[in-house]
DNA sequence: GTCTATATACCGATAGAC
DNA sequence: GTCTATCGGTATATAGAC
């Protein structure tokens, strides 16, 4: 494990590697607008290798919009306020990349619905009352709202809020009868 | 007032009307990524009148996103239930280009932001606690995501939201101290 | 006043040199 | 295996014909 050449293949995929995050951070700046040069500038290689690794640009933005599956959680409100605390503060790049393109490209768009659809469902399970289903996606819709005014629009007041300010009122949100 | 024949300036008016509102359309189904062939398509003009109007795309684009004013409201809370109630049915078409463009726009992005920091502060001035600031920048961004929920990505649980069932939990959000 | 033609630039993608 | 050169397409914007 020590010292060892890396062989071509490996190389290869490290190279694959490089180009992927250049992708999501392009996109996640630029959206699905982002070029292809401009992805392999920022990777450090030249364009057609781009296209020479994932074949097409439509390809290449699918990988990188595909959004980290974090629905393991048990304690649904919990996770939910752990969720909210984590947004406010950073960003992934395929999270970032997915979001900035959603409202500019209809495969984005359709993975953001399938996404906050499942988050909805889970959430709306672990409520009480019978506005449930309408209760969970105004929750979900909330977060992403929340998260677009932090980290795409800047609000200075969500700049430096603090986690333990807005779990209170997540709390509220999933536990008061309306 | 009856029958009167146009003169040209009106009919050069009335196209460019034609033309900004055929903007606010193309705008708001496609972001700025919308050109000025489709916006000329639109609107039953040649390409060329476009330009020949408003000079260019980005000056047409700047008009086409500036949000129409609605703080002038006095009772801020029932002001701001109204606003969702309305959002949830239905989204200017300046306002919907305004936000489709907001993610991929440097522009739309400070328009937006400037529009809800005003919110944010009128909604401020009518809460009681400490944590108003914070608490107003909350509301507005989730009213942010759950229009975008509602109308970007056809989230079925708010197609047929009652106004009424979302007036409460609002009034939850503004009243209730964490 | 309106439209045709075009200048200029950049895009994604491909083919072939090395 | 990697990069140079380029194709075909489309964009904004302009100039000039009518």
């Amino acid at each position: 494990m020590a010292d060892h050449t890396p062989t071509r293949a490996e190389r290869r995929e490290a190279t694959a590697r490089r180009i992927l995050e250049a992708a999501q951070h392009e996109f996640g700046a630029h959206g699905d607008g982002a070029t292809i040069r401009s992805i392999a500038r920022r990777a450090g290689v030249d364009p057609s290798l781009v296209l020479q690794h994932y074949g097409s640009k439509q390809a290449l933005f699918s990988l990188a919009v595909r959004p980290v599956s974090d629905l393991e959680g048990e304690d649904v409100p919990a996770h939910l306020a752990e969720v909210l605390d984590v947004r406010l503060r950073e960003l992934p790049a395929s999270t970032k990349a997915l979001m900035r393109s959603m409202l500019t490209s209809a495969e984005a768009a359709e993975a953001m619905s399938v996404y906050l659809r499942e988050r909805a469902a889970r959430l709306a399970e672990a409520m009480p009352d019978d506005h449930a289903e309408l209760r969970a996606a105004l929750v979900v819709s909330s977060i992403m709202g929340i998260t677009i005014a932090r980290h795409f629009l800047d609000l200075p007041a969500l700049e430096d809020a603090d986690g333990d300010d807005v779990a209170a009122l997540v709390d509220s949100w999933t536990s008061t009868a309306p």
